[in-house]
RNA sequence: CGGAGCGUAGCGCAGUCUGGUAGCGCACUACACUGGGGGUGUAGGGGUCGUGGGUUCAAAUCCCGCCGCUCCGACCA
């Protein structure tokens, strides 16, 4: 792409109602625009970013075995009101109403709708289990929306949802989710850590959120302190395999959510505690019968019995991830974005592109870059190299590879780590080279 | 939902107390100089001062209503 015809409206000044360093970010790399209070456009920057959490996400989702369909943001009330939740949700659920006077709503979540469609379609315990998931938007009319995309009222999600016989069936379904979702934010190099969450109704231990320690998190937590140096690097695990082991690695230290922290343990350990803020980028929640029951899913079983479906439900704010990531990564430059989330891999600078050499350089690097597949931000602009610099740093991709008549003196360009800040002058051939062994 | 603010050019702000023809910086346009980390100069363009009403000879400024946004706290499957 190039950045003379690319829609990128960045900010020199920051915003006066953004407050924290993603929020500030974000506006000013041109990724979002607020819309109204917690609304938020994306940006053709910000949005490349969203497919990109969006893919790797749908990736680790398909990679255990969870399938995916797509459910509507508008739902006919008639279903909450089976589950009871119509008058239990309060305010926060944006409610409308059609030209037939049929109450509807904006889904803030899809519990009932996937139920119902589970129960129309599925009769014997040999249909289970089942995992499906879902990537939509969803509105919640939060009383204090903030912090950008962090806590907005329109947000995408992914929810996938298990369907077993039986417990130890629906453990097995955590299990596997539970795994994921370590890969999942490891891949976007996040260390998102499991913690203990208020349960469900059913009590127990399964309800876990994954949590990232950022100083602007919205709620304190607490955990051992080994959680914080602990390898987060995505292993290959078979989703057939029992999966109890990696699950008790991982949930055998202590951590906890505000709700669940336990002053007698966090007493013991003493030094290895480690207390701070957190953001909530996922939550896994057992919750056995609960809607199965109320809304009639049920199953034959093997003894003719009709037998109500153990569910659980698995949410991961996709679009809040991208003001996470940022918080977990940026400096005083701007955003540095872990690649696998980057919008681009590199920003190609050409200082003089109204240079005959100059120009000859860049835009040939720039093809070369394109014809091996590589996604490339090209400032082609004729102004100013300190503007160049500071844009490309602000929006933070990972590489920088910059075009002056200085370099080309000796046929070199200058290859940048945007999170490192090393620099190396190398020939074109080289640098094409490495940034695509990257 | 309790408490506190803010709304003036695309962005950041001053002007409001004490009413008298709407300003500054950045950005934008043109030209010149400049040219490897958000340059310099000259000349420009852009605002029904959130909105509706009231007071007044005169309202960004005073009064009342409404709308929007933000912050602190409570809340947050």
């Amino acid at each position: 792409m190039r950045l003379s015809q690319y829609f990128l409206p960045t900010l020199k000044e920051t915003p006066s109602e953004a407050r924290i360093a993603s929020h500030r970010l974000m506006l000013r790399a041109g990724l979002i625009r607020q819309s109204s209070a917690g609304v938020y456009s994306w940006l053709p920057l910000g949005l490349r970013v969203l497919k990109k959490i969006e893919r790797i996400t749908r990736q680790e989702q398909d990679a255990l075995g969870c399938q995916e369909m797509l459910m509507p943001t508008i739902q006919p009330a008639a279903l909450w009101r089976e589950s009871g939740r119509y008058d239990a949700y309060g305010p926060e659920m944006l409610r409308i109403t059609d030209r037939h006077g049929r109450d509807m709503l904006y889904g803030p979540t899809n519990e009932e709708q996937i139920t119902e469609i589970f129960r129309e379609t599925v009769r014997s315990y040999k249909d289970l289990p089942k995992l499906l998931y879902h990537i939509q938007w969803k509105f919640r009319d939060e009383v204090r929306p903030r912090f950008g995309v962090m806590r907005g009222r329109e947000f995408l999600m992914k929810d996938a949802y298990s369907f077993d016989l039986d417990v130890q069936g629906a453990r097995r379904s955590y299990n596997k989710m539970f795994v994921s979702y370590l890969r999942t934010f490891g891949r976007m190099g996040l260390k998102a850590i499991p913690m203990r969450a208020e349960s469900g109704p059913i009590g127990g231990d399964m309800s876990h959120e994954f949590v990232i320690l950022a100083d602007t998190g919205e709620s304190e937590v607490a955990c051992h302190k080994d959680f914080v140096d602990m390898d987060w690097a995505a292993a290959d695990i078979d989703y057939e395999d029992d999966l109890q082991p990696v699950i008790d690695r991982f949930t055998a230290k202590y951590a906890a959510t505000d709700d669940e922290r336990d002053p007698d343990i966090e007493k013991s350990l003493a030094a290895d505690l480690v207390v701070g803020r957190g953001i909530e980028v996922g939550h896994i929640f057992y919750f056995g019968d609960k809607y199965s029951r109320a809304m009639g899913a049920t199953v034959t079983g093997p003894d003719g019995e009709e037998i109500a479906v153990e569910m659980g439900s698995y949410g991961i704010g996709v679009s809040r991830l991208v003001g996470a990531v940022i918080e977990a990564s940026h400096d005083d430059g701007g955003i540095i974005w872990p690649q696998p989330v980057a919008p681009f891999l590199v920003g190609l600078i050409n200082l003089k592109p109204d240079d005959a050499a100059c120009a000859a350089a860049g835009d040939g690097l720039y093809q070369k870059l394109r014809d091996r597949g590589i996604e490339v931000l090209y400032d082609d602009r004729v102004g100013r190299a300190g503007v160049k610099f500071a844009e490309m740093d602000l929006i933070g991709l990972p590489w920088q590879v910059v075009v002056g008549p200085r370099g080309l003196k000796t046929g070199a360009v200058e290859l940048k780590n945007r999170r490192s800040g090393d620099k190396e002058e190398l020939s074109i051939d080289r640098a094409l080279a490495k940034l695509t062994e990257s």
